[in-house]
Formats: C-alpha cells, structure tokens, sequence
DNA sequence: TCTTACTTAAGAATTTTTCTTATTTGAAGA
DNA sequence: TCTTCAAATAAGAAAAATTCTTAAGTAAGA
C-alpha cells in the first residue's frame, strides 16, 4: 500500500535530518533506497527494493543496496521484521508463548503471561484476513550483552 | 535451557503420534532432529541443529536437516521464529505499530490498535533484559490465500 | 519376508550475502 | 566557487546458505 504524500515527505524530512545529524553522506543512492523502502508499507525484501531503485538509477549494485540497508539500520531509520543475525531459527514448543530476542547476540528465550495468552486480536488485524495465531515480541539487550558493550557478541543462535 | 526429561518425552510421544497419524516414515534421522530440537527452549538455527545431530550421527547431511526441518513445519511440530519465504524484510515506519503477516505469501501488513500499543511488557520478559521494544505478530492467511488455496501462492515481498 | 515407495547421502548447482579493489563523489573548509 | 580527502560506489570475486539431482538404502505394509 503506498504511503500518502504527506507521510512521504515526512520521513523524507527524518530521514535527511538522521543522515546529517549522524555525519554520513547523503548520496544520491542512499536518498533513493531509502525512497523506495518508504515509498510503501508493504515492508519489501531487499530483492524487491533493489529491483525497484534500479528502475530510476540503474547503476546500482546489489552490494549497495545491502551496505546501505545495513546503514538505515544501525542509524534507526529502519527495522527489520527479524532482528539479525537472520536465519531462520526453530521452535518445538507448539504451546502459546512469547519471545524476548537479543538483538545484539540473537538469544531467544521463551516467556509466557497469562495476560499476553488470552490477548485478543484486534479487528484491524482480523480484517487483514483468517487469523491462526498472535505472539508478542520483545526486542532488547539480553542480560549478558548489556553487561558486556564493548566485547564482540558472541552468536547464540 | 534444557528442557525436563518429563517435558522431553511428552514431546517425544507428540512426535510419534504426529508422524503415525500423518502417515510419513520414522526414520532415525528423524528421531534424532526432532530429539536436539526439542532438547532446549534455546530456539536453534539449522547449523546449530545439524552441528549436534551430527555428534550423534555423523553421516547426516545438511540437506537432510533442511528437507526434515521443513517436513516438520508442515506437520506443525515445530514453527519457525519468522515464516517463510524467510529473507529480511524491512521496515521504515519507525512509529509503534503491529504486523499481520500471511504465513503462505508472505504479505506482510500494518495495523495499529491503541490497546496493543500500550502493551505493558510482562516482569517475565524485563527479566531476561533491557527491553527496547515490543510488538504482537499475527499470523494467518491474507485474503487472496484464504480464496485461492489451490493456485500457487505468489511471493509478496 | 518381500515389495515398493519414500528417504537418504553426496555432491553439484543455485541463490544469497559479503568482501576486495580501483574509482568516483559528496561535504567541509579555503 | 574550488580543492581536498575521507567516505561511498560499482564490479567482480568469494564465501555462505539453500536447493536440486541421482543413485543407493530403508521403513512400512502386504
């Protein structure tokens, strides 16, 4: 679904300010990558953004696009819909719960409430079609990670 | 985190009778990956899973535990942390707001809802660490999935 | 026990992601 | 506006992740 002008603009005008406050360059490819991602609310895979931006700039390398989603991450201007590191991580737990995942280490630990369980499906999201099941995930710094900043995270996957 | 002997052979008896009824073979193979899968609540990726398995049979190849993996989605014996197509999708809207995602195309949708917007984060997840954000993730199937479960689906990213 | 269709291992192929290097370019100061 | 230089880029190579092909092995039912 595209986005309204308006909106449009706005996190255009977010966007330029995070770029200059952050002191990174403001390139034509970065302005138009982040274009595309705002353009619609359809969070598009990366494939998808790439073959978009190169419609208009058709120089553009597979690489760039990368770096540069990498970028608007870590300067808060995107989130991903998995925090990485991003493969694909299984669960033999078939009964409801919630997740808290690390977002520097990837550590996933399971947490239940009964509040959370019995949470109900708003109609905005029964709208959007046949519903099979609701989580709620917690994104923060595990324990560990907010003790140790400065050290490399080690990978719990 | 380990999970208990008691906890572990329910799951196991789950398995069996998941596999009987629905009618696919048994296989060591099987047993085993079911077996290190659902030994921790630690949400393993794949290499993980293949690293362990392969302590205790060291002939089973990576393949293999992509093909059971994936058996074992379909069956509903374990889900994965994102559905599949599992490539990183993203996100500019940086304002609070949930997701609706069709767990067969993988149309992936906003929706907001004041209650959910305020979600008080349960002590159970503050626990485990310093929490930075929290969203419900729906699952289901979109509208069009819903009509056309016969035709293939095709890959909304 | 005997079939038969399903399952597997192995390696090749494909796809996705990251790295290397030479070149270009945006931004801040002159 | 010009100059300078660190940062950013394209291109292609490399690495990592995932899927496919094929021949051989094996579980489940007769």
């Amino acid at each position: 679904m595209t986005r309204s002008p308006a909106e449009l603009k706005k996190m255009l005008g977010h966007f330029k300010a995070v770029v200059r406050s952050a002191r990174v360059k403001m390139t034509p490819q970065r302005l138009e990558i982040y274009r595309e991602t705002a353009r619609t609310d359809d969070h598009p895979a990366l494939e998808t953004i790439y073959r978009n931006v190169r419609k208009k700039m058709p120089g553009v390398s597979l690489d760039t696009v990368y770096r540069t989603l990498d970028l608007f991450r870590e300067l808060g201007l995107v989130s991903t819909l998995r925090p990485l590191p991003d493969r694909a991580r299984f669960d033999a737990n078939i009964t409801p719960h919630h997740h808290f995942i690390c977002t520097r280490c990837g550590l996933t630990r399971d947490f239940t409430d009964p509040k959370l369980d019995s949470l109900k499906v708003p109609s905005a999201a029964r709208a959007l079609g046949c519903v099979e099941s609701a989580h709620v995930e917690v994104r923060g710094l595990c324990a560990a990670c907010a003790n140790d900043k400065n050290t490399k995270p080690t990978d719990r996957t």
